[in-house]
DNA sequence: TTAGGGTTAG
């Protein structure tokens, strides 16, 4: 039995063990001793050794050493709600909540602030925002106002970061923005491609000298990026002393959206050179780049040796990526072999021979796009993308009547794509438009109408054959899904787009145009040559990367 | 005196 003077000498020195602890046979060693040393169940050591195997995600012991506690107290709750929380038990964590207060033990704000972000991990975003709210106006701090703001701004919700960030300045008695709540509104700006907005936190963040700040910097990289600003994208990236994993990983991954192929490449081995260990999102995006540069064999070769190289083996999204850059090139027997090799299952299966019919239809190569066709509808979770390949894919190659009747097919099954549709930002409001509606340009509908068909007349002087975004689907025209409905269809929303920001941005500034689908290969030439014409530029996201047109010509150099 | 919030891909 020890004496109490050994053990009030050896608590501190254990605790302190506890503390720096992050292996579950430490801890456990750990508490060990303190079980021989008499005080494993006193008030102090219990709390360490809770947190200690939730630090290290030994839920087992920790809700074993919970549940051999009597009457724990808030804190006690708490450290166990944030472990399940932290091992991505969201679920757990949550019912936690209900068990306590059933107890009678009231959360206080840091359970509270725990149980918002649970919820936002969980994905149940409005039930994250009824524990804000229910918390009292005095009692919420940085905490909770960071962990609202990340719950949006993980599930997708960029808009209401944006809002509650606002509500922040307004109502938050004062409360000053701190790098977690910046990080994550400029990550909520870079979802929605709020350029104007995330300018803004960034000028905000340089006052609150948080420009230094790693954390920061990746999400202004990110989000230059994903608002068409490769060049900003890059100055912030090279302000920062000794990039770790991250901020490489996410200029990589901005250079191959631009098609910056060899500059991708450079970062890799500067980043390598450094000692800086890529992980699979780093390897994803330098295949992107080869991909969307062309550089078919340099990415196969990294294909090929990235699990000998780096330790990583190609995972399902590493294939698909590399069957797409086979496929762009054309090299479709060997992008079929690969799909084949991969041996990919369920929903990423989807994605990977999804790809390849593309490609295929692309192509023309209506054998290989029937054998992928039909892995497609093996794995059917969302087929709409796959039937609409299908149909373009027969279009492609002329046989109509077959590319019509899997579009009647899907229209009698209620099977749709998600609409297409294009935004522009003008004085920080995003303004969206559908194909062949252009309500949203309001009282200038008119305006914009006029401009295009002059535009129109002036592209043809030019030698311009296409018909400015209108276009039949069935023409084997891009996987526009619901953009058209099988008939003749409006103008395409990115043309329209485009038309109401030469209409209400000032002259000279460039226009950047964001749209939830791929582009066609028409609204490409009807970029370029209105870049001409109008002698400005014109940046466009689609699905998958960006498009510069600078004087008639753009950044993918017309291979996308 | 122990518990809470952020960034990269698809």
């Amino acid at each position: 039995m020890a004496t109490p003077s050994f053990s009030t000498a050896t608590l501190p020195v254990l605790i302190h063990l506890l503390r720096g602890a992050s292996d579950l046979a430490s801890v456990a060693a750990t508490h060990a001793k303190l079980f021989k040393a008499g005080i494993a169940s006193t008030l102090a050591s219990s709390n360490h050794l809770l947190a200690a195997y939730c630090r290290c995600g030994a839920m087992t012991s920790a809700r074993g050493l919970f549940d051999g506690m009597q009457d724990p107290d808030v804190v006690f709750w708490t450290t166990l709600m944030s472990g399940y929380a932290a091992s991505g038990r969201s679920r757990e964590a949550l019912s936690l909540l209900r068990a306590m207060e059933l107890s009678g033990v009231q959360p206080n704000v840091v359970t509270l602030s725990t149980a918002a972000s649970a919820y936002g991990k969980a994905g149940r975003v409005e039930d994250a925002r009824a524990v804000f709210d229910g918390m009292d106006a005095p009692a919420r701090n940085a905490v909770s106002w960071g962990a609202m703001l990340a719950a949006y701004t993980q599930n997708a919700l960029g808009n209401e970061a944006i809002q509650l960030f606002a509500e922040l300045r307004t109502n938050g008695r004062g409360l000053a923005p701190n790098q977690f709540m910046l990080s994550s509104v400029v990550s909520a700006c870079a979802g929605v491609a709020r350029l104007g907005i995330g300018k803004c936190v960034h000028g905000a963040a340089l006052r609150l000298g948080q420009g230094n700040d790693e954390v920061i910097a990746v999400a202004l990289v990110d989000m230059y990026s994903k608002c068409g600003c490769y060049e900003y994208s890059r100055k912030v990236f090279d302000r920062i002393d000794h990039p770790s994993l991250i901020p490489y990983t996410s200029i990589i991954v901005s250079a191959a959206k631009y098609g910056h192929g060899r500059w991708a490449l450079a970062l890799f081995s500067e980043m390598v050179d450094q000692g800086v260990q890529p992980n699979d999102v780093t390897l994803l995006g330098v295949l992107h780049a080869c991909s969307h540069s062309g550089l078919v064999d340099t990415g196969l070769q990294l294909l090929r040796s990235m699990q000998s190289k780096y330790g990583i083996a190609p995972c399902p999204s590493h294939y698909t990526c590399a069957v797409d850059m086979l496929g762009r090139a054309g090299r479709l027997e060997e992008a079929f072999e690969l799909a084949m090799e991969a041996q990919v299952e369920g929903n990423e299966a989807l994605l990977l021979w999804n790809s390849l019919l593309s490609a295929c239809r692309t192509h023309k190569r209506l054998d290989l796009a029937t054998l992928a066709g039909q892995r497609v509808l093996e794995f059917n979770q969302d087929v709409a993308s796959g039937l609409v390949l299908m149909s373009n894919a027969y279009a492609s190659v002329g046989q109509t009547g077959n590319a019509d009747a899997v579009r009647s097919g899907m229209r009698r099954r209620g099977i749709r794509k998600d609409p297409g549709c294009s935004w522009i930002e003008v004085k920080d409001t995003p303004y969206v438009f559908y194909a062949g509606a252009i309500s949203c340009a309001g009282a200038r509908t008119d305006e914009v109408l006029t401009l295009l068909d002059e535009l129109e007349c002036k592209m043809r002087e030019r030698g311009y054959k296409g018909r400015l975004g209108r276009a039949r689907v069935s023409d084997g025209h891009e996987d526009d899904g619901d953009e058209g409905k099988g008939v003749m269809v409006g103008v395409h929303s990115e043309i329209l787009a485009l038309g109401f920001g030469l209409l209400v941005l000032p002259k000279g500034m460039t226009i950047r145009v964001m749209k939830n689908l791929r582009m066609c290969c028409d609204c490409h030439e009807a970029f370029k040559l209105i870049s001409v014409i109008v002698e400005r530029e014109f940046v466009v996201r689609d699905l998958n990367r960006f498009h510069h047109f600078q004087m008639g010509s753009c950044s993918c150099s017309d291979y996308w």
